[in-house]
DNA sequence: CCATTGTTGCACACCGGTGTGCAGTGAAGT
DNA sequence: ACTTCACTGCACACCGGTGTGCAACAATGG
């Protein structure tokens, strides 16, 4: 039905990923549209960037609770999340850049529910003395997920080489030791092995 | 001589550091000028951006060759480095804001040295074996200084917590494992042990 | 055939930030 | 007292992006 719509959606996504400062007029050529038509589905670019960032909050906390609801060891979870989030976290890179600047505010509210899932995940973890303790929780989840989204925003983002790196890399700074990171990720099951 | 065009600049520094979107009347204001005034010293915005940075990369540069001298392991100099630099990566914090969007281009270029030196740090570490080597040099030295630069930006910017918390972390997505991590950050003599 | 609905193509007002021009003013140096 | 120089306080043009209003148009479907 809302076909239109959609197609907007999906590439405001793509284009905003590209260049976080693009105006409404170059999403909406890039949709095969007319700036006007864009301004009929969403009221403002605000609506637009808040209606993006449900739709990657819905996803994201979806697959949170599920392997949260899991009693595996917090760094396996950790992994598995990455691996599963990960799709996610590089068609949503724009978010990362959008949390600065004039929509932060909202975005970081709308955010939320994730963060908190998050650092609750890492503070299951340094309990259990899986984690490093050097920094608080909250703090140290959301500097771990930053260097994900930061590598899903570079050149190895796309493929199983971007997903790997990140996940050895904040498993890292999470105060998992080095050997115990690369076993982990050996252990995931490697949608493409020979990528 | 140019007493006002030291203010100016000192201001824009914390003006932007607070907001990085901060436009020129809001910095001539905080500096006790009239708008006016900043053009008069500052051709354009990019001018004022490009001083700003061209100082941050001669001030890095200078430490971070005259460590780089020395023969002491990757890991102690980078620890070394942090310690170093951290109240100039502190004050040039909005680098980081200020690398995406408008300027990117030109602040990317300047940082360029600052990069290489860093990425040349990173790599004698990982040849020495004493970093991992699950990245490339050059993407695993600006994760790094990423973090560093994050933290820089967050709650506990200032004072030795901050500095303490950005080398930790550093160094364990670095590969360094976290006993010998906090060792060595133990070893650093603290300006100010108490706070 | 007609009505509804979504899209189009304008034109327009508005806003905030940038950069410029120029005549004034005041203080400091000679 | 006179010049110089930096700063001031306007006004102004310009730009790009946002959001709106409205008439026309095409397709869809009753």
């Amino acid at each position: 039905m809302n076909e239109t719509r959609d197609r907007i959606l999906d590439v405001a996504l793509a284009v905003l990923g590209e260049n976080p400062d693009a105006g409404m007029g170059d999403i909406a050529s890039a949709a095969g549209v007319v700036r006007r038509t864009v301004y009929g589905h969403f009221p403002s670019r605000l609506d637009l960037v808040r209606t993006l960032t449900e739709r990657a909050v819905t996803e994201m906390t979806a697959v949170l609770t599920e392997i949260n609801a899991s009693d595996a060891e917090a760094d396996a979870t950790w992994v598995e999340f990455i691996a599963r989030v990960w799709p996610v976290a590089h068609r949503y890179r724009v978010l990362l850049a959008l949390r600065r600047g004039e929509y932060g505010e909202a975005i970081h509210g709308l955010l939320g529910p994730v963060d908190e899932l998050l650092a609750d995940l890492v503070e299951r973890g340094q309990h259990g003395d899986v984690f490093a303790q050097h920094l608080p929780a909250g703090i140290l989840s959301q500097l771990a997920y930053g260097v994900v989204f930061a590598i899903a925003d570079s050149d190895l983002s796309n493929g199983t080489r971007g997903a790997r790196a990140a996940t050895v890399t904040s498993l890292l700074m999470l105060g998992v030791p080095e050997a115990r990171a690369i076993a982990l990720v050996g252990d995931q099951p490697d949608s493409a092995p020979g990528q």
